[in-house]
RNA sequence: GGGCGGUUAGCUCAGCUGGGAGAGCAUCGGCCUUACAAGCCGAGGGUCACAGGUUCAAGCCCUGUACCGCCCACCA
């Protein structure tokens, strides 16, 4: 690749030095500082936190580059513009992490204590926690580095005890001994959201339960037989005539020497299996609830790492699958096993660690979600939050509708520990969000905290109002909250996005953000997710070293398409990449004719209407862009941005308008060519401008080396509408002569004539105005198809020894002398003709339906009218064409 | 079991309020035309999953079917 320069910029796009340059620039510059002037309108963004622990993928990529669009848009626009960044301490993946660090030292956390733990944890962040924050600022996310916060820092962890105390105070927080989802790997207990159901092929194992009188006995099904040990009862449906016998009998349960109650249940379905369900409250969400409706005991068979405790029997210290394996082929021995089945079923799995949760009774501490629920709920009802798209408001309602106390302790260390005392000598309960000195009950100073750590989610519920300084008043809050919009994955939803709601309604009494982007996962080119063990990842590291971060950026604005899953071929990065290298290439063609410009030049489009139809129509499009660019980027249609913004600048700006005006920039008339300078800065200027929230690198240095002392473009302004430009009758008179240039280029070429083949043209056009307009474009027009001369006339001779080509009232001839190839002069003729032909049956059929002449709009008539009298003109040139063809061949 | 989404060119996808089916890549042909071969010019390619319905008019609205995907869920 050669490297060599015109005008200083190399021949093509180096993204490397650009990109780094560019990064220290605005650092050194604070561009991204939040900015808190009065009037102004605000627009505000909190990232959602990344992991410490994170290494930035293609989520995130996608996830801030979305982000950092939106908030470069708005900056440039003169908002009050913040994003806020920052990383989640995320509780059980850091602590994960610090353990298998402390396991290749061959001790575990137990080893060192839990204060030289936590110390480690702090240790290793500062090492490797600023990871992805690096990784974030390479991918040009323009958040305020400053204020960078972090879900552990002592302002959050104060709200996060204020918060704690406060719902204790007012009854939403409670403790309780309850059924949880217990990981026997990380000893916490989870969440419900945070248990993953995995379809699994297991068995169904058919157990015989006889009947305390030894008078018969009942089969019970189950895919988890180690549980039986922990049966406390045997259900049937109340209307089950087949069981109403045994209300008084017991059961028998097998391996061990316990009689167990038949108790009459309507969660039970009468046809699965036998009708009779065997209850273990101890270690099944449905077995509690039926266990609390009938009053039966629990008996817990396993420890906190899922080993069979001493109530387990002769089973004690095995394993819960060792333990399974060993009572099936017990049952099977003494004859209490009927059958065992294939069974595919659902099994909940720890998020974190795929172990299989094992639904447990535990002391846990819980939040009363309801009423926060409600009010998240009105909140979007009312419109005060807009969810994007809007198929999600559905799976919002009816989540919101069942969601159940949010269990909040977690077994850990690493994490807010709970804010709560219980006294030694007299067991009170303190929560206080100081720590306390002396039990305010009985006076004792014998206190001891809880040992338990608060589920990560609950501190990022916060992060909206906790970032900004809250419980304090401060400016920022008056400034910035609610946030404009919320950006992120859908997977959270109800893990984070449904509990900033209900935190920030409830103790900001607004809601924390107006509008909330749901983007969909980021698949790659088939379809599927993406995971190491397919090897189907596509790093976005990677990717930035390879085609640059500009054309990362572009293409994931690009396929951020609402309500779809984004299948990312890399092939398409390669290709936006050549977007970018284009831009590249405009400009340096711009500056060759621009460098040595002054002010002045720009005064060309002060009066757009004076000057010629070329720049009228380059600046109508240009209007016409800015208003789409705009207008998506205000809905979140961010590939709709991106698709104006390519489609303006390749093919309009690139592919007529720079091809168009060559003549004029070498033009000896300097008013000619001081009109194409002028408005080719101010157009390239525009789209630099329009381009910086999705490409920022290779626009800012673009901006950097043209003409004029010039602030930085990433706070420049952004383009605003300029009614002024909008110039249909430019549009309708370029589209004319487009057309033209198109004909002669599709003559040469189906003819083979060679590029450089100088030739000649003949245009026949009846319409004197269209017939002035293309003789006025003589020169563009020749220059732009390589015709040594253009004829117009209104009437005269048609050759038939020429090639051809119509549309609409326009026909154009290239004498070939004895070159046409009248066979493939008539397929192609032949095949207009049918085209034609087609369109104007539809037509036909419109215009002689008296419905359609009497309901459509007189507008939509209209047009049809139009189209007919092209397409009869068209379709009539075509027969004479053919008639001709035919004398020659 | 409930809910949501998808099915449009060979591939990946747009198509926002119903009014002449689009893009990128790929394909074919021709060009190193002085910003760019990471480029330029030209061309081909569609029963908009299927079946009904509403409408003057349907890729778009309604009903149903098929297949694919995702989410939620207490049939053990």
């Amino acid at each position: 690749m050669t490297t060599a320069k015109t005008n200083g910029l190399s021949k093509a796009y180096e993204f490397s030095d650009v990109e780094s340059k560019w990064l220290d620039r605005w650092s050194e510059a604070k561009s991204f500082q939040g900015v808190m002037e009065d009037g102004k309108d605000s627009f505000s963004i909190v990232i959602p936190p990344p992991n410490v622990t994170g290494v930035l993928h293609v989520g995130h990529a996608l996830n801030n580059t979305m982000q950092d669009v939106l908030v470069r848009y708005h900056r440039m626009r003169g908002d009050n513009t913040l994003w806020v960044p920052g990383t989640d301490h995320a509780g059980i993946a850091t602590q994960n992490v610090v353990e298998r660090q402390l396991a290749t030292e061959g001790k575990s956390r137990h080893d060192v204590g839990r204060d030289a733990f936590i110390e480690k944890v702090w240790e290793w962040r500062k090492e490797k926690g600023g990871t992805i924050i690096k990784q974030l600022k390479r991918l040009g996310a323009s958040c305020d580095w400053e204020r960078e916060r972090f879900t552990m820092d002592e302002g959050l962890s104060t709200a996060v005890r204020e918060v704690f105390v406060r719902l204790y105070k007012e009854g939403l927080i409670y403790k309780g001994d309850y059924i949880v989802n217990w990981c026997p790997r990380c000893h916490t207990a989870l969440a419900d959201d945070e248990v993953e159901h995995e379809d699994t092929k297991g068995k169904l194992y058919h157990l015989r339960y006889p009947f305390a009188d030894g008078s018969g006995h009942v089969v019970v099904a189950t895919t988890r037989p180690e549980t039986m040990l922990g049966d406390t009862g045997v259900a049937v449906h109340p209307d089950d005539e087949r069981y109403s016998h045994l209300a008084d009998v017991g059961i028998k349960l097998p391996l061990t020497d316990r009689t167990i109650p038949v108790v009459f249940d309507h969660h039970v379905e009468k046809d699965f299996g036998t009708g009779a369900l065997k209850v273990t409250p101890s270690h099944d969400r449905d077995d509690y609830e039926i266990g609390m409706r009938h009053n039966l005991e629990l008996c817990k068979v396993m420890d906190d790492s899922g080993v069979m405790n001493e109530a387990a029997g002769t089973y004690a210290g095995l394993d819960r699958f060792d333990c399974r394996r060993k009572i099936v082929a017990d049952l099977e021995e003494q004859g209490f096993l009927v059958k065992i089945e294939d069974y595919d079923h659902a099994v909940g799995q720890c998020y974190r660690c795929a172990t299989v949760v094992e639904p447990t009774t535990s002391l846990q501490w819980f939040v009363s979600v309801r009423p926060l629920a409600d009010k998240a709920v009105d909140a979007v009802k009312e419109g005060r939050i807009n969810i994007y798209p809007k198929n999600w408001y559905n799976t919002f309602y009816s989540w919101m509708d069942n969601i159940r106390d949010w269990c909040i302790s977690r077994q850990i260390w690493w994490g807010h520990r709970i804010p709560a005392w219980n006294c030694d000598d007299c067991g009170e309960l303190i929560v206080e969000s100081d720590d306390p000195t002396s039990c305010p009950k009985c006076g004792s100073e014998k206190l001891a905290q809880e040992s338990d750590v608060l589920d990560t989610w609950f501190s990022s519920a916060l992060w909206p109002f906790s970032t900004m300084g809250w419980p304090e008043d401060t400016k920022e809050l008056a400034t910035f909250y609610p946030t404009s919009v919320l950006i992120t994955s859908f997977d959270i939803l109800f893990f984070w996005v449904a509990r900033m709601m209900m935190m920030g309604i409830h103790f900001m009494d607004e809601v924390p953000f107006k509008d909330v982007y749901l983007h969909a996962l980021v698949r790659d080119k088939h379809g599927k997710k993406m995971s190491k063990s397919t090897g189907n990842v596509i790093d976005p590291l990677e990717v930035m070293d390879q085609y640059g971060t500009d054309a990362m950026r572009f293409t994931l604005t690009a396929f951020a398409a609402q309500g779809r899953e984004i299948k990312l071929d890399e092939e398409r990065i390669e290709g936006y990449r050549y977007f970018i290298n284009k831009i590249w290439n405009a400009a340096r063609f711009a500056l060759m004719h621009v460098d040595d410009c002054d002010e002045s030049v720009r005064d060309a489009v002060r009066d757009p209407a004076a000057l010629p139809l070329v720049h009228r129509w380059i600046l109508s499009r240009t209007a016409t862009t800015v208003s789409e660019v705009r207008t998506s980027l205000d809905e979140y249609h961010f590939n709709e941005t991106a698709s104006s913004l390519y489609q303006f600048v390749w093919h309009e700006f690139c592919d007529w308008y720079l091809e168009w005006i060559k003549s004029d920039l070498f033009s000896k008339d300097e008013t000619v060519r001081d009109h194409a300078r002028g408005v080719l800065l101010t157009v390239l200027e525009t789209i630099l401008k329009l381009l910086h929230p999705v490409t920022p690198f290779v626009t800012e240095e673009i901006w950097s080396v043209l003409p004029g002392e010039r602030e930085m473009l990433v706070t420049s302004d952004y383009p605003e509408v300029e009614e002024s430009w909008r110039d249909e009758e430019a549009e309708n008179a370029i589209a004319i002569l487009m057309g033209v240039i198109t004909g002669i280029r599709n003559i040469r070429s189906e003819a083979d004539v060679h590029p450089s083949a100088t030739i000649e043209a003949v245009v026949l056009c009846a319409d004197p105005h269209k017939a002035e307009l293309i003789r006025n474009y003589q020169p563009a027009l020749t220059e732009m198809t390589r015709l040594s001369a253009l004829t117009v006339e209104t009437e005269g001779d048609k050759p038939a020894d020429a090639g051809v080509y119509i549309f609409g009232d326009i026909e154009i001839y290239v004498p070939l002398k004895g070159l046409v190839d009248v066979a493939r002069e008539g397929a192609k003729l032949a095949r207009e003709k049918k085209k034609v032909e087609d369109k104007l049956r539809q037509v036909n059929g419109k215009l002689g339906n008296e419905k359609f002449l009497a309901n459509a709009p007189d507008a939509v008539v209209a047009k049809e009218k139009a189209k007919k009298d092209e397409l009869d003109a068209t379709f009539t040139k075509i027969e004479e064409a053919e008639a001709r063809l035919k004398e020659l061949g």
